[in-house]
DNA sequence: ACCAATTGTAGTAACTTAACTACAAAAGCT
DNA sequence: AGCTTTTGTAGTTAAGTTACTACAATTGGT
């Protein structure tokens, strides 16, 4: 049993290794700190199962989530989030991921969703359910900012953390006008007209977690 | 030995509990996941050290800090935080606590730090103290932005309301280099890197009308 | 299966801002 | 009164951002 923790975390990577290995004590826990080890070593060994946290330095969660997905389609990712589902659980699932779970969740929850995806099947909570079910009714209730892509959105929370157009190019290995184009759409999708007004609805719609 | 920890993420409580437990084997760990919760037991039972997350829902870390640090002085509070050290740490050592650690931190450091905070001492990083050290410089008894002058604040509003570096110059008929200064010195000042910083400053202590 | 819309990406040119530097006037301290 | 710091103000140059345009790849709809 090979499983692969990524957390830029040290004290929560220690800690789910505590935990996975109190139940599943034969386990070969490798862990990982950030995304370009995780995609490196994601697809070099093979694994029962991935767990990641959503949000890393670098490229987003999601990001490599998607990488993986296509490298290894096969090995299944459980993908944990310090933030509300609403936020991410839809585009981890679409993305491919085998679950999703919040850093709220009971210890349990994390050995039973690991132990579901490795007799292969998915762990969806109800709260995720939910999310996912109602994601695929009218979009005219939508928030505006549902209606981002999945690399808009990363670039709107990066935004919201205060990073510039040019600092967010450069940690996403994407050219600046790239960014800038990405910027400008966030901004006509949702209706607002600077970085201010981004911060404050990110702060009004609980997105950043800062 | 009687830990109490304080985080509302249950994966997270868990494992910093197996961490601690692991170098502390007859260590009494006991925890709660809010802060109301926190108060209650900090002040109810005796506690040779409080380990407690900066950020939870409801009050935040720093409020309860001092609330327990006016009710029970002499119990030992190490706090732990997702964010940078900037932002928190010397607010934390001001408001009483014993030690200031990040996630990131690796786990040997929270054991060293428990350890020797048990041992009546305090646990500061480098990091932190540096932190510690710059914030003498500068009046700390009043609050960042109090220390601005009557134009700078000008200024700071109409950033926060998100005007341009270009549209305050103009409505205030001085030169676009004017403003610019004016807001490099208030983000000194401040000790703040980015726009995004001064809103979410203005909005926490409610300088905007808006 | 086909066409339209969206998404991910970047180039060029125009425009805006940041970083320094500077300096006189006002305020603050001794 | 005399020295120091802060404040109000801009110039120059370098760095960064926006606006617009474009286009292939995907996705979505019928």
């Amino acid at each position: 049993m090979r499983i692969l923790i990524a957390d830029d975390h040290g004290l929560i990577r220690e800690g789910l290794k505590k935990i996975l290995l109190e139940s599943l004590p034969f386990a070969e826990i490798h862990d990982v700190s950030d995304s370009a080890e995780l995609f490196k070593k994601s697809i070099k060994e093979p694994w029962d199962i991935i767990i990641s946290d959503i949000s890393m330095p670098g490229y987003s969660g999601i990001e490599i989530l998607k990488q993986i997905k296509t490298h290894v389609p096969n090995t299944p990712v459980l993908m944990l989030s310090m933030h509300s589902p609403e936020q991410y659980a839809v585009r981890a699932i679409k993305a491919g991921a085998s679950g999703y779970l919040t850093k709220e969740s009971a210890p349990y929850e994390l050995v039973t969703a690991v132990q579901q995806i490795l007799a292969g099947r998915k762990y969806i909570t109800n709260r995720v359910a939910e999310v996912l079910a109602s994601s695929l009714e009218t979009d005219s209730s939508k928030l505006p900012h549902e209606n981002l892509s999945d690399r808009e959105f990363e670039v709107l929370k990066k935004l919201v953390e205060g990073k510039s157009v040019s600092e967010i190019s450069e940690m996403l290995s994407l050219n600046i006008n790239t960014i800038s184009t990405y910027r400008a759409r966030i901004l006509d999708k949702m209706g607002l007209r600077s970085n201010a007004d981004l911060i404050r609805y990110a702060i009004e719609h609980k997105i950043s977690d800062l």
